[in-house]
DNA sequence: TGCAATATATCTGAAATCGATATATCATAA
DNA sequence: TTATGATATATCGATTTCAGATATATTGCA
């Protein structure tokens, strides 16, 4: 079927950055990530698993985040049950920067973009 | 091989919006459109042939711009000579109102990406 | 017992990107 | 004269990206 219709379409460096201030503001996971972005943005934005995932994998290797496993104790059932998994990302200091520079490549393209509405003079129609 | 490296990457959406500004401010055709795009943004974006004319393509299949071309006759050759023909791209009352939503969507767009820059509270670290 | 939500992760068909290529004219300099 | 670079339109194709679907597994609730 493929309806797609309505295509907010997000660059890679743009997701990227929006992932990175995300963590900026504490560790998460995952499917929290992709539920807090999605929830800010009024469903505006929206980054997938299927994004999110190899992304993450990205900062990880680039050493942008740091990660850890949480093992989650069912409370119900017997101890001896694996329970499920949780991956935490924190983000590191290089991640930091990594943002702070992505956060000013974002305002100068910004800048740009606006110069280009407002015409060559700033003349408004 | 495949360089790659700095990817400035606009949206498809992106690049729609700041050709039909630039056509706002008056006709222009393919190599001018995409010089003057670089020129504007001081290199930052740059939109090649292989995306503008595909795109311009679209544009006029979509009546959001009208064509015309243009014979460039030579000065020094003979009159008989067929000469360089240059295609002239003009914004259409539908262009404009297309334009004009794009730079609403473009100004939503933004300003939930600055929300996510300036944190759930809108507190600077 | 089944269903929705939580949770991580990959697969895959379709689409987008952008350098390279193709074609052709024009101006300038070697 | 001829070669080079700029002008000018347009397509090709290898690689990358996208986003839905799929896979696996746990948890909570009706």
């Amino acid at each position: 079927m493929s309806a797609k219709e309505s295509a907010p379409q997000l660059t890679q460096d743009q997701t990227e950055m929006i992932v990175l201030s995300v963590l900026s503001e504490g560790p998460s996971y995952g499917y929290a990530i992709s539920k807090q972005i999605a929830a800010r943005s009024e469903e505006t934005f929206r980054v997938g698993a299927s994004q999110l995932y190899p992304l993450l994998t990205k900062l990880e290797k680039q050493g942008l985040v740091s990660t850890d496993w949480e093992e989650i104790k069912s409370a119900s059932a017997e101890p001896e049950a694996p329970g499920r998994k949780r991956k935490w990302y924190r983000l590191s200091p290089k991640g930091e920067r990594r943002l702070e520079s992505r956060i000013a490549a974002h305002q100068r393209f910004t800048a740009i973009m606006n110069s280009f509405i407002a015409g060559p003079s700033g003349a408004a129609s």
